[in-house]
DNA sequence: CTTACAAATTGCGCCAGATCAATGTGCGGA
DNA sequence: TCCGCACATTGATCTGGCGCAATTTGTAAG
C-alpha cells in the first residue's frame, strides 16, 4: 500500500514547463499545455528515503507523479521471489499517468527521491474534458509503449553482453553525457540485473569484461565510457578478446 | 512500405458496436462511443493473403486497423536477422492506435486476413476534438501497456515450461475455450519460438513433455487443454515427471 | 585506524536451452 | 496415388549464463 498520502490542493494560475521524459522520442508537444501547467501549479509533494516504497504491486491507483530529484525502480515479483525491474525513473521522468485501476508493478526508490504528486482522479476527469490534455496521455502511453517494445527485443533476445552495452548506453542518454565523463549508476547490482533479465554475477563478469577491453571505466557508483563506438556498434566482444591480455589500470 | 491503401469515405451516421482486445483487462467502457461509432460507419477494408505484409517496421503510421477475421503477427527484426514477434492480433484487436510517426513493429499475416482500416490522421484529429475518444486512446494504450509488461516478465524471468503454458493459456483464454475443447494455434512453432523467447525446437520439445503429461493433446494446427489447473499453477515440471514413462495414445 | 557489513567481483562446475543434423508428418498439386 | 515441400519432431552435442561459494572492495560506525 501507498506510504505517502500526498495533498494535492485547489488549483491556481497557469505556470511553465513541464519536464518530460522521452530522451529517445519524439516528445509529445504538450510541454506548456495550460492545462498541465495548471496541474503542476499546485503539486503535492513526496519526500521517500532510500529504498522506501512508493506504491506497491497491485495497489490502487490513487495518484500520479513526477520525479523531481532522486531515483525509482519499478518492480515486479513472482511468487517464488523471481523479480523483474520494468526500469528506472529519473529526474523528470512520469509515473502511475495510465488509465488503469491498479498498479501494475510497485514503485521504490533506489535512494532519497522527490516526487510531485497529483490527484489520478483528477488526471482522468482533466482527460475527460480537455481534449488536449488526453492527448498528452495518449502520446506519454504510445512513448511508453515504444520503449517497452525495445525492451522486450533485450529481453528476448540479446546476449548478455548486448543487454549490459545497451542498458549502459542508455544510462547515457538520459544523462545527457554523449561526451565523455562519469555516469551515475544510482542502483545496485541486482537491480541492473533483474532489469536486464540477468543474474548479478553475469551484470558483474560482463561489465568487467567491458573495463578490460578498454570500452569503459569502472567507479564506485558510476561508470566512464571510454569507447562509445564500441559500446553502440556491438563491437564490445570482438574488443573483449583482441584486448584481453592488456589489464587496464583501474582509476582511483 | 504498405502494401494496401485503403480508402476512407466520408463519415455517415452513428453504428453499432466496437469490437475491442482487451480479454484479461477491464476493456475501456467506449465500445459504443458516438465517434467511435462514427468512424466505423466507413472504414476501408483490407484483405492480406496469408503471410503478406500489411506495413513494415518504421514505415511511417497512414492507417490504423481492426482485425475482422484472420490473424496477424507483429515483427521486430534485428540486422542479423533475429526476430521477435511481439504478439498475435485476434478478430477484435485495434493495430496502430499509438501516437506516433513510424510502426516500431511491422505486421504480416499469419494467415489470410481482413481488417477495417481507418486514417490515422483522421484518429489523430478526432483525439484532438474529442475528449471521450481521446480517453479511448489513452485506456487502450494503458492496456497494450499493461500486457507488455505481463510479457517483459515471461521474456526476462520465466523458464521454457512456464513460457509455453503461459502462452498456450493465453491462447486457451482469447479463444474464450475456458472449457475443454481444441484451441486454433494459426501461428507456426518459429512463430510461437519468437514470441517467447525460445528457439523452434525448445518449444516443440516442451510442447512434446506437456503432452507427454496429458496436459494437452497436440492436433495439427491446434491443440487441447486436458490438465488446466496443471497449465495455471505451473505444475506442469512435476507432472512431467510423474508421467513421463506412460505415453499416451495420440489422437488421429 | 579498526571493525563490521553490505555490495561487488571472481572462480568453478553445471544445466537449461541453443545449435546442428536427421527424420517424421501433413497437405496440396499433378 | 505419388511427389514435393514446408513444417514439426526428435536426437546428440555444445555453451552461455546460472548457482554456489570464496574473496575483495567500499563505506559507514565506533
Amino acid at each position: 500500500m501507498a506510504l505517502i498520502q500526498a495533498t494535492i490542493q485547489t488549483l491556481r494560475p497557469p505556470v511553465t514547463d513541464w519536464a518530460t521524459d522521452w530522451p529517445r522520442g519524439q516528445a509529445s508537444r504538450l510541454d506548456d499545455h495550460t492545462a498541465l501547467a495548471r496541474l503542476k501549479a499546485a503539486p503535492g509533494l513526496v519526500s521517500l528515503d532510500s529504498q522506501q516504497e512508493l506504491f506497491a504491486q497491485d495497489d490502487p491507483i490513487r495518484h500520479c507523479y513526477e520525479v523531481v530529484s532522486g531515483c525509482l525502480r519499478t518492480v515486479r515479483l513472482m511468487e517464488d521471489g523471481r523479480r523483474l525491474v520494468g526500469g528506472f525513473l529519473m529526474p523528470g521522468a512520469l509515473l502511475g499517468f495510465e488509465a488503469r485501476a491498479l498498479h501494475d508493478f510497485a514503485a521504490q526508490a533506489v535512494r532519497a527521491t522527490t516526487l510531485r504528486s497529483f490527484s489520478h482522479t483528477e488526471i482522468a476527469t482533466m482527460a475527460a474534458k480537455d481534449p488536449g490534455f488526453g492527448q498528452f496521455l495518449w502520446h506519454h502511453a504510445s512513448d511508453a509503449l515504444r520503449r517497452e517494445h525495445e525492451h522486450m527485443l533485450l529481453l528476448g533476445r540479446k546476449t548478455a553482453m548486448e543487454r549490459v552495452a545497451s542498458f549502459l548506453r542508455d544510462m547515457a542518454v538520459r544523462a545527457g553525457q554523449n561526451a565523455s565523463g562519469p555516469i551515475a549508476l544510482p542502483m545496485c547490482r541486482t537491480d541492473i540485473a533483474d532489469h536486464l533479465g540477468l543474474t548479478v554475477e553475469t551484470v558483474s563478469r560482463t561489465m568487467t569484461q567491458l573495463r578490460r577491453a578498454w570500452v569503459i571505466d569502472i567507479l564506485p557508483g558510476r561508470i566512464v565510457i571510454l569507447n562509445r563506438a564500441a559500446l553502440d556498434h556491438g563491437a564490445a566482444d570482438q574488443l573483449a578478446h583482441e584486448t584481453l591480455n592488456a589489464e587496464p589500470i583501474r582509476s582511483v
